[in-house]
Order: C-alpha cells, then sequence, then structure tokens
DNA sequence: GATTTAATTCAATTAAGTTGAATATTCAAG
DNA sequence: CTTGAATATTCAACTTAATTGAATTAAATC
C-alpha cells in the first residue's frame, strides 16, 4: 500500500502547449457539436491559423471530420468539423467480487459493445488475465481496422492500494490490498489506464453521453452496493487527498439513528440504498436481490416497496440539501444501479428543503434529476473517463 | 444580477506558457523556502536552461532573491533563489455593513498593515470612495518606493450580484443587488481584483501563511457571522456553480431540530456560531457579543460557557465527519472570528466519527486542527488570494 | 456587377522552449 | 596534490508552435 504521491506541479513548453490546444478543440468540438475554424479560433482565443494547423493534425488523424461548407450570412462559409465517432474507442471495467463488467465506446462516449463475465475469485491472478481476455475480445468485435484505443478505465471497489485504508468498512476485493492497480492493469493491457471509483466514473457518464452534457458542476448520487457520490465542480472532478471523496453512504442524517455496518448511527445508507430496500422488502417476506426484482415489485404497485420509498425519500431528501448548500451543483443526478422507474418515483416523493443555495430565481433545471441507471453504468463510466480525458485540459479556464 | 458566465476553455500560446511557468517557480520557491537553478529545472521538468531564463526574469522583476550558492556534495554549489518579501504586496479588504476592514500584505503574505474604518451605510456610493481612501493609506504607509501591488482581494457577504439570489436568507449589504462589485473595485482602485467569501478567503490566508501551508487538501471551517466553509482540493478552491459552495451553516445536524432563520430546522448554525454561543449566554443573562466578551467568560471559566461548548460540540462533530466523507481532506481547521481558546476548547470537546474515510493509519496530522483566527482573518485572506494567484497555475498538475 | 464581409491559406516573424557543447566548482580517489 | 567524476550553469544553435499581415475565395448586399 502506497501513500498518494504528491501532485506536482510541472511546467509547460511547445509540445504540451500543442497538447493542451489540441484538447481544447476537442472540447469545444464535443460540446458543441459542430464548428468552423475561424469560430473555433474566437472561442479559444487562438489565431486562426494557429486552428488550422491544429485542425489539419486532429484531421490527419481521424479524430475530427470535415463537413459541408455552412452558409451563415456573409462572407466565405465555414467548412463544419465534427468529431469522428469511429475516431477512436475505450474500454471500461468494473471489477467486482464475482464479476467483471467489460464495456467498450466510440469516441463520442457510445456504447459499442457490453459483457458481463463470471469469476471465481477477485485476486489479481485470476482478475487480471479474465480482464485482458474480456478487453481483446470487446476489441475484436469491431473488426479489423480498429481505431486507435485511447485507453481503459477500470472501476473497483476502493478504497485499495494507492489510497489506504479508511474507517467506514467497505467491501474490499481480496488480495489487492499491496497492489498498485493502474500499473498491473497497464502492464496487461498495455494501453493508459485509469482507476477510478464507480460514482465518478458514473458521474463522467453523465457527462459524456446522459444529462449533464451542459453541465459543469453536478453531484451525481450512485446506487450501488452502498450511496456513492461524484462530484464534477466546474468542470473538474472531485477527488479529495486520497481520492475517497463522495462516501455519501456514511454521511449522518439521523443523530443516533440506525445502526450501519460501518459502526455508526444514521448513515444515510441504512435508509437510502439498494441494501436498506432489500431488508426492508425481506422483513415483509419479499424478496428483492436485484433490480429486476424491484423493477417487478414496483410494476406491480407493491405497498410495501411504497412504503419503503416513501420512507427513504426524507433521508435523502436531507441529504441533497447538504449536497446543495455543500457543492452549489447546478443539478444533484440519481443513478446507478437502480431501476430507473424506481428512481422516478423516489424523485417524486423527494419533499426537499426550502432554502438552500440551490433554490434560485434564475433555475432552468430541476433540482434533482433521473440519470443513466443500469447495471453497466460504471463500466460505461470507466470508458468515458478515458474519452473524458482526452477532451479535457487540466488547464487555464477563465470565467 | 447577471447570471454566472459559463467557464471559457481556452487555447495557450508561448506567452500564455512563460505565465504558467513563471508560476510553477514562484509556487515551488513558496512551497520549498529556497531552490538552485538545476532542481528548479527537475522539480517543474523544464530544462536548466529554460529555468535560467525564467529566474532571470523573475530577478529582474525583484519577486527572487538569489542567495548564497550552497554546497551539497560534489559539483558545482547551487546558487539558491527565495522570494522576495518586499517584491510585491497586495490588498485585501472586507466589507461589512458597518466597517471596512483593510489589511496589506507582502509578497510572502505576511501582514503590513490593518486598519478598521467606520461606515454609515454600506451602499456603493459610501464603500467605494471609503476602500479606495483605505487603500491609499495603506499604501501610503509602506513609504515611498512602495513595490508593485499585485491586486486587492475583496471580501463581501455573500450570495451578491454575479452569483444570484439564495434561499439560505444572509446579510446582504444593500444596494448592491445589480452591480458587479468586481468592476466597480477595479474601477475604483486601478488594480486587479477579486471578489470572494470570506471563508474561502480566509482558507487561502490558512495555506498561505498559516497551519496548511504543507497541504493541498483541507476544510476550512470559518467561524463569521454564521458559519461558512472554504475547501480547497488538491490546491484547487471549490466554489461551485455560482459561487455559493461552502455554505455549512445551513447544512442540517438535526431533523426537526432547532428553528433557523433561513426557515428550516436543525441547521448547524443555530448550534454552533458566534450568533448561536451569544443566544445561549444571553438566556443566562449574560452578555457576550464580541470576541473580548466571550475570551473574558472563557478566561474566567465561565460554566455557561463551558456548557455552550460541549453542547455545540456535538452537532459539530457530526458536520465535520459529513466533511471529511464528502471531501476526503488532510484535515479539518477551525478558525475566523473566535477567540482562539475558545476553538481550543471545542477543538477538545469533539467526540468526532470513529469511522470515516478520514480515519487512516498513515494520519500524520490532527484531524482537525486550529486555524488563524481574529477580526482581520477575512480581509488578510483576502489579500492571500491575490499572492496566491501568483503562485498556483490554473494548469497542469501532475500526481 | 461592384463592394463588403467572412473564412481560409500563404509567407514571414517571434516567443519560448530544447539540445549539446563548454565552463566552473566541488568531492573523492589515487 | 593531482586527477577525474559529478553537478550547476551558461553559450550557441535549433525546434516547435504560436502570431502577424497580405492574399485568396465565396457569399451577401448595394
Amino acid at each position: 500500500m502506497h501513500r498518494k504521491a504528491p501532485l506536482k506541479i510541472i511546467g509547460s513548453n511547445a509540445e504540451r502547449t500543442r497538447l493542451h490546444n489540441r484538447k481544447v478543440v476537442l472540447g469545444h468540438l464535443r460540446s458543441h457539436g459542430k464548428l468552423g475554424r475561424a469560430e473555433l479560433a474566437r472561442l479559444t482565443g487562438l489565431s486562426t491559423q494557429a486552428m488550422s494547423n491544429i485542425i489539419a493534425e486532429l484531421e490527419g488523424e481521424a479524430l475530427i471530420l470535415a463537413g459541408e461548407r455552412q452558409t451563415k450570412g456573409r462572407g466565405l462559409p465555414a467548412v463544419q468539423y465534427t468529431l469522428n465517432p469511429a475516431g477512436a474507442v475505450a474500454l471500461g471495467v468494473e471489477v467486482r467480487p464475482n464479476a467483471i463488467l467489460c464495456a467498450l465506446v466510440n469516441f463520442l462516449g457510445d456504447t459499442l459493445y457490453t459483457k458481463r463475465i463470471h469469476i471465481k475469485s477477485s485476486e489479481p491472478a485470476v482478475v487480471l488475465p479474465a480482464v485482458k481476455a474480456a478487453c481483446d475480445e470487446a476489441l475484436s468485435s469491431i473488426g479489423k481496422n480498429a481505431p486507435p484505443v485511447l485507453g481503459a478505465g477500470i472501476v473497483m471497489p476502493g478504497p485499495f492500494g494507492r489510497v489506504g485504508l479508511t474507517g467506514a468498512g467497505k467491501a474490499e476485493l481480496v488480495g489487492w490490498d499491496d497492489k498498485d492497480p493502474q500499473a498491473l492493469f497497464e502492464d496487461v493491457l498495455q494501453v493508459p489506464v485509469r482507476v477510478e471509483n464507480d460514482a465518478t466514473a458514473a458521474a463522467i457518464a453523465e457527462q459524456t453521453t446522459g444529462s449533464a452534457t451542459e453541465l459543469q458542476s453536478f453531484c451525481f448520487v450512485y446506487f450501488g452496493t452502498g450511496l456513492g457520490l461524484g462530484v464534477i465542480s466546474n468542470g473538474e472532478i472531485l477527488r479529495g487527498a486520497f481520492g475517497n471523496a463522495g462516501e455519501l453512504g456514511h454521511v449522518v442524517v439521523e443523530r443516533g439513528g440506525r445502526l450501519c455496518s460501518c459502526g455508526n448511527r444514521g448513515c444515510l445508507e441504512t435508509y437510502t440504498s439498494r441494501m436498506a430496500a432489500s431488508e426492508f422488502l425481506q422483513k415483509r417476506g419479499k424478496s428483492a436481490e436485484n433490480q429486476k426484482d424491484l423493477s417487478d415489485l414496483l410494476a406491480a404497485n407493491d405497498p410495501d416497496l411504497e412504503e419503503w420509498i416513501s420512507e427513504a425519500a426524507d433521508p435523502l431528501a436531507q441529504a441533497i440539501g447538504t449536497l446543495e448548500n455543500l457543492f452549489d451543483p447546478e443539478a444533484v443526478i440519481l443513478g446507478g444501479a437502480m431501476p430507473p422507474e424506481l428512481l422516478e418515483r423516489l424523485i417524486e416523493k423527494l419533499d426537499l428543503i426550502d432554502a438552500t443555495v440551490s433554490v434560485r430565481a434564475d433555475r432552468t433545471l430541476p433540482r434533482v434529476v433521473r440519470g443513466a441507471s443500469g447495471w453497466m453504468t460504471a463500466a460505461l463510466g470507466a470508458a468515458a473517463l478515458i474519452i473524458h480525458d482526452t477532451y479535457i485540459p487540466s488547464i487555464s479556464k477563465v470565467a
């Protein structure tokens, strides 16, 4: 287990400048859809000549496509450039104690392939070859002339290795304690690898292809085994000092409340999570082990499930108020491994606190919206992270 | 009132590259104290030649000073460079409904001058000339050959103009509703101006000259009129979508608890804040309107104050647990307009949640530490913000 | 049809980096 | 005490990727 490296602030040179500018251009193309060179030059504050060079380079690498000239009033109509969906792909993998979920997405973050593979053990010796095989299969699924692979995003139940032990006892994978997953996966897969937690990955997926494409600041509440939180603030991922930020499940919403597995009382997770729903329904003699069960119960208007929803909404509303006051997001998004209809019902039932910094006269979005959900969310998010990295420079933003 | 501008992601060029690299160099000099050219080149990933050029430029502007050559084993001993304390100054101003606090700091963030000025009204027509006069006096206090003024940081009770109305009813200044304070102050003072909230400014002061000089991620709990929060995460200031992040005072710690002025129940501010202490003591027939009163009561071992501290510690401990789980900071710092001894007592009384992500085997710092406090904290922090901006590039960090 | 406007390219220039060789100063080994 | 290795720094030449200003093309307006 190694301590997190202190972040190093490095200088820039011509090469890094170009890399930065490429990302800036790709980012603008992503958010605007299509743009001409001159307009890109204006947006980025670069000269048209510089833009021409960058565009030529990106087009040469097939990351962007030249479209029709588009007439907009006087003057030579601008050639419209768009991202090339087939310009590159990214892998996403979620490693769980008993399964590996593998996804492949295109340069826009759209899903090309998904697969679930059962594993007998979560030890590195088992996981690494299985992930390698799954990724190879994913890549071969798109045929011979495959575009470049930008990298692989890996989601693992943290906290592990790099980030050290923590108190909020989580389901850790066995055999990874003293390992550096990033290095191991990079070694096996031979592409750049990023390891993130599920909630953050899901948040990035939401921003890449979901309901947050227009947002720069939002909180993504992720229903997984527990309850996670991915925070994007002004376009930046919030990780915290040790990569463990966003432990929403163990935020206390009721002093002296229900006993949680972490040893505390009143954790949000004990009220509002898949686990909490399962336990509640089990006491009523109903089984709801997976999303399908919950979906079915909801479709059948099961009164016990309805009761749980009502009961779960209050603590969640309180927690959302806390998120609003602390992070001042444009919206709070609920998603993850929960049936979408259930999330909708939960949102309907929310009685939000009516005086937080998010209660604004100029709101356009609802304070809480439903995001992407389903079992693949995290794996797709992991892949989206890689796409995200090629769009987002870690640089110069100006208000 | 204007809506917050969407953040613009801009390209880079040679000029911006140099600006970035200068900041990188200054930042390293700040955190290391003194360094030679070659070592700076290694730290920044730049060539020694480039470093020589940058150093020459900075030395020419008297922002850094060449020291003795320092022998460290074999080879030519490196000339050690340090920041020049007298290389530049920055102004800091806190505007309150009835007073203006003005501060001047040197290039290291050390205090050179402070002054409090009473004002009759908080309208722009009164405040702007008063601030101008105060700043002029501050600058003339350091004599004729004054070093360049990097800018002025302004702290005002938000949320105002730029960030729009919010629900958590705060003490707003009258007459500023539809104004752009940054532009107004820049116009009057003729130096670059930054407007921030008190808690963020105080957090930056803590990082510049206080107990967080080594920290990249921390939460600063600011005792002002209410209770604010400044968050620095991996060196970046967390502002939120509308600049209102960190509204800690209105985080609910007790469902259905005490009625707060914001209309909700159970806000942290109603338990743990200067106002809460005043009210508590008033009920016991004691007056504690300012820091001095509290200080005196504490010195006299006043049993009522002790009782309040015990009562206030629990909600605070819970909130700190929430901060730890959400932000994963290296430490939580308590400071602001509270007597330091009282903060110490409060910290002693804290019964922290024993399972958050901050409970780590490899901790070196306590989870909660006391930070800078006193009436000038925010104004000094405002000035520190300006210094901070000249050290911290908004760019390329590498883990 | 002539003129204006806007996008784009061409050619020259410039800023700020990199690279490799030369020089200075110190430590360590013979 | 001399010599060689290590380290810091500078000098000079080169490279990258930007900028600037003039030229070219195509559409809109007069």
